[in-house]
DNA sequence: CGCAGAAAGTGGCATATGCCACTAATCGAA
DNA sequence: TTCGATTAGTGGCATATGCCACTTTCTGCG
């Protein structure tokens, strides 16, 4: 062993989730670089192309992202034309997002790639084993934790 | 379910993983409030502790992050006078990295904390099932992936 | 020795994410 | 109706990460 990782304390479920997402992040980006779509735009215009004219709030809810923080990787997406806002129609507070043509044409390009590294990483670990880490993944995402302090005003 | 995370294509495993990313990363952020420091500082001040006195290239390889991403990492714990760099004395482009004192002490002060947020994790997962996970993420992250095109030079 | 090429970092630029303070709109009572 | 609480986003600020173009050192040869 490189000495580097070594066991005892390099058991932070935070830390190893990081350092896996760094890299599979690396391998999703490069297999999507012909497209000029990072994983993580590539993951957004999807969520908005399975989704109904979603709201600002519902995709940050459904990505586990803070509203903020999706206005700000928006952004570039709606420069580069992507996907474009409008006001909803009974609550003008609320804002919908949704792919324009050229949005979903670029996503459609996007798949294909996708689809070529999905496969690759597939092939690696075994259909049956991914799935299985995504449902763990799922599961920790949703997981309700909470520091105990914080238990109070519950 | 909220319609938001409909089955057939939300098979993207980068997208799982870094959707678990976030929503743990805040996590454990929250539980390292106190410290000042985020579970990324605290994770780099970590792997420094245990490694002795690395080079900049051998701590990025065992985090799996760019060489440049840590070095800009790096700076607010520097400013923050937790970690000092200093010239390899055989090899001048070599920088190695140590804790002063002060980020001695700070990483103590974060490591309780961190051992709360830890074991909050654990009790709600299982010790047993968060060290599987923390297995596979590791197999992940040390998959040797890359696209078919690209291992042309190889 | 001297030079081409590799190796280690740095800086600039761009996206990814979060928190906080604010603004705009809506809702719920009094 | 009117005002306070709530809800949905925005903007600013700071860190997290990557890629690329350079600069500085080393290394290996001829």
């Amino acid at each position: 062993m490189t000495e580097a990782r070594k066991p005892g304390f390099s058991d932070c479920n935070n830390a190893t989730l990081r350092r896996a997402a760094r890299s599979l992040g690396r391998f999703y980006d490069d297999a999507l670089a012909p497209s000029g779509l990072k994983g993580t735009q590539f993951g957004l215009l999807f969520q908005i192309h399975i989704s109904d004219e979603p709201a600002m709030g519902a995709i940050a809810e459904a990505l586990i992202m803070d509203l903020s923080a999706l206005g700000h990787t928006l952004k570039p997406l709606i420069r580069d034309g992507y996907v474009e806002t409008f006001a909803d129609k009974d609550d003008r507070r609320v804002k919908r997002v949704r792919l324009t043509p050229r949005g979903q044409a670029k996503l459609d390009e996007a798949l294909k790639l996708w689809s070529v590294a999905q496969r690759q990483f597939e092939d690696k670990v075994g259909a049956e084993q991914a799935a299985k880490l995504r449902t763990a993944l799922d599961v920790v995402a949703d997981l309700d934790l909470e520091m105990p302090a914080a238990a109070s005003s519950n």
